[in-house]
DNA sequence: TTGAAAGCGCTAACAG
DNA sequence: CTGTTAGCGCTTTCAA
């Protein structure tokens, strides 16, 4: 049934092995008259190509390497699936490794995968520092590709959102709904995502309020540091000292947030606005929704995609390649002193800003 | 570097590649002075196996085949976690595909995982009877488990959370808080999970109330659906008549129904209960958290990848394993009158509570 | 206990 | 344009 070979093949179109193999693959020409035996023959006997006998052969298995820190995390199965969508579309293979948040594990996972002879590997680094030797040793062998987040200047190849820009789209537009007491609430660490983010708050919040770029509060990107950071930053101070708008460097802090301002009988957006990152499911779920910035999330993956062929054959050449999309802001409740969500002022800007080689 | 090969391996220790092989693989006693030179060669060379090659040969990629509907769906990472974290754990390594729902890109899928050789498949059918005809033709190829979603009696090996007891668990929490008005929000449709929990529902709820099995809303598996059930139920009714508890058929429809009950001013607990099922992260997110029905995703993973191993030689013998797991009560604040969350009173059931062949 | 040899199914030179 | 011939790196008979 599924034993059927080349050979078999051969044989019942009355040609060579050789021939069936270029028929298939294309890569050179062959007789229109024998082509369409081949093609009749594979018809008929349901001949099905042996990709690892290929692979062998071939030196190329046609499988990508996906390594991640924790599926679980809200943002990562969006972006899982755009990236499957686009290998897919390539005729490629995706073989998933979880490494449960620990660069141990990561390491291992990488090097099982290039033991299984991955044509290159899509790694969203568990750790900035501690994922970098095994980055950078998986990166001299396969094209390789950090998503999402980086591992040190110089790695590998990476695709990752613009965060300044995001950030820069959420205070302009917290700006034009008349909020000036801003205030951070963001993840310490130095994770491209948490830092860039931070920065960038600091650097735009000063035009608003001369106060706002001090007003910081640091945790990590979870529910539980976005209730606490609340219970800090409302509960201890005066009414009149309170923040007019909390912009939360994700949006699990943001649902978090949001939650306790409610049990603390806050008027969210009335009292106090909120913003998150990322545009997760849940931000649209949270009551009120949660304004927020959308990564690009199927170009992330499609240029990932891209950049694992674009290492042709000298694959050591050539400078690192940092790719940075645009995102988009999202507009919901949990801002606008009006009523519900109204569209975006921003426009959309679905391909590269910046690409930049360093 | 890592073209280091086994010839290389058996030249630097004097020996065979046979007994290198041997040594790797301990299929056959080899001599200890020997072995221990192969092992210092393979240490000294760094060597590591091609597994392209031993597949070919050996007819044994290692590598199983993931097929789910939408990685999306907020169930599911949990499960591809565990999964991963199960085979990998044996050395395998999975392909994962997300066919977004549709039949035909499920079909296509699980035919390129054959192709590409894999040793089993672990599907989640997109579709209780579109899936059948490519599950059944893959499962006559290789070990084949539906997981979590069934595709029709016979077809494959199956393991899923026992929804029935998972629904009986719940009947009887609310039935000592004192709920009485119950009133099932479920989904229509076919597929397992959403047939077998209202069954179970309508069985069980008459002993709480004659008229409550009789108390059914259908729609999907949605926040949305949650909230336009809510919007029925609540809206259409007298004070008098509304129901004292929501038994919501997942967790999605739980919390929508949650978040519409919160803006039509109802009081949850106190004045209506919500239950869930799945618990997925959501639910302990939503305020008040969701009392519901947690799946044993981590034994549920483990189960299937067990089934996997059990099909020797023979591969089409013996008959189709249904196996159904007990799932465990999780009390939150959305039911309870009293306070906030207090340990489930049923006690956890995490092995196999059947196992029955078909 | 070990080695030699024969392939797994396919692609890629190399000749025609 | 097509066939012949080597292998890819490994496992597994079959002999010794």
């Amino acid at each position: 049934m599924a034993d059927v070979t080349l050979h078999d093949v051969a044989r019942a179109s009355g040609c060579s092995v050789s021939t069936v193999s270029r028929v298939l693959a294309g890569s050179r020409p062959v007789g229109a008259a024998t082509a369409a035996r081949v093609r009749q023959a594979v018809e008929d006997l349901g001949y099905r190509p042996n990709h690892v006998a290929r692979a062998l052969r071939s030196r190329s298995t046609g499988t990508i390497g996906l390594v991640l820190p924790q599926i679980t995390n809200p943002f990562y199965p969006t972006l899982v699936r755009e990236l499957t969508y686009a290998l897919h579309a390539d005729e490629r293979a995706v073989l998933l490794a979880d490494c449960d948040d620990d660069p141990k594990a990561e390491a291992g996972h990488i090097s099982a995968l290039l033991d299984r002879q991955v044509d290159a590997l899509v790694v969203i680094p568990a750790h900035e520092q501690h994922s970098r030797t095994a980055v950078a040793a998986a990166a001299a062998r396969v094209p390789l590709v950090l998503l999402d987040r980086g591992c040190g200047p110089g790695v590998a190849d990476s695709v990752a959102v613009d965060n300044a820009a995001g950030m820069a789209l959420v205070l302009d537009h917290l700006a034009a709904e008349g909020r000036r007491r801003l205030c951070f609430v963001g993840a310490s660490g130095t994770a491209s995502a948490a830092a860039e983010r931070r920065t960038a708050y600091e650097a735009g919040a000063g035009a608003l309020d001369p106060e706002a770029p001090g007003r910081v509060a640091l945790g990590d990107f979870s529910v539980a540091w976005g209730r606490a950071a609340v219970d800090r930053i409302w509960t201890e101070r005066a009414a009149a000292q309170r923040p007019d708008a909390l912009v939360c460097a994700n949006d699990l802090i943001a649902v978090g947030a949001l939650q306790r301002l409610r049990q603390l009988g806050a008027d969210v957006p009335g009292e106090v606005a909120v913003t998150g990152f990322d545009d997760i499911p849940l931000a649209d779920l949270a009551d009120p929704a949660v304004t927020t910035v959308r990564q690009p999330v199927a170009e992330l993956a499609a240029e990932a995609a891209r950049l694992l062929d674009r290492r042709p054959v000298s694959e050591q050449a050539g400078p690192r390649r940092s790719i940075r999309l645009a995102p988009r802001l999202v507009v919901r409740a949990s801002t606008g002193r009006s009523s519900a969500s109204h569209t975006p002022k921003s426009a959309p800007a679905t391909r590269p800003e910046t690409e930049s080689a360093q």
